[in-house]
DNA sequence: GGGGTGATTGTTCTT
DNA sequence: AAGAACAATCACCCC
């Protein structure tokens, strides 16, 4: 840990023998893990290619995530005191089990927007690297988008088109 | 000053 | 197929 890492810890410390391991912490310090990785980086020129990437569209944030965003800012409402970003996610984690699938429906079709412009995205950002990318190595592996012929203009069509077939 | 961490779950990615 | 990494956030600490 940076050290710094527990900034909560030195508010209060005491929470943290509570903290119990929910499942398995996934990969515990996940980003800690990398950079102890990071000495054997055995990357590969295909993983090279990956890490560098100029622009590459974030990944869209789940249904949990956008409802996240929102929980947040009702968080910090009733919780104004608390800074810690911890806090947020495990009430908003706890609150996301409680929401119903009707209540995450909505952040659920949010999300599925975002992905499907995470894929246009990749669509045009793929396109980007076969015209700068000539490494001549490789080529688009995985995603040879052949898009039709219109892209470069889109102007955002963001409509709403959600079928309600309710 | 800036970067890195902590925690949540979901989704995408990588092997 | 299964695991790994990463998505936002924000105050705080080390070099």
């Amino acid at each position: 840990m940076k050290g710094g890492g527990k900034g909560k810890g030195a508010i209060k410390k005491d929470t943290k023998e509570t903290l119990k391991p929910v499942d398995d912490r996934r990969v515990g310090k996940r980003k800690a893990a990398i950079k102890a990785d990071k000495s054997t980086k055995k990357l590969t020129k295909k993983e090279l290619k990956a890490q560098k990437d100029p622009n590459k569209p974030k990944r869209p944030p789940s249904a949990f995530f956008v409802f996240l965003e929102e929980f947040r800012k009702i968080y910090k409402q009733d919780h104004p005191n608390v800074k810690a970003v911890s806090a947020v996610g495990k009430a908003g984690g706890e609150k996301w089990k409680s929401l119903s699938a009707a209540e995450k429906a909505p952040y659920e079709a949010k999300a599925a927007k975002r992905k499907s412009e995470y894929e246009k995205q990749m669509s045009a950002y793929n396109k980007k690297q076969e015209s700068t990318a000539d490494d001549g190595d490789e080529e688009s592996d995985r995603s040879k988008s052949e898009i039709s012929d219109e892209e470069d203009g889109e102007s955002g069509e963001e409509g709403d088109e959600e079928d309600d077939d309710d």
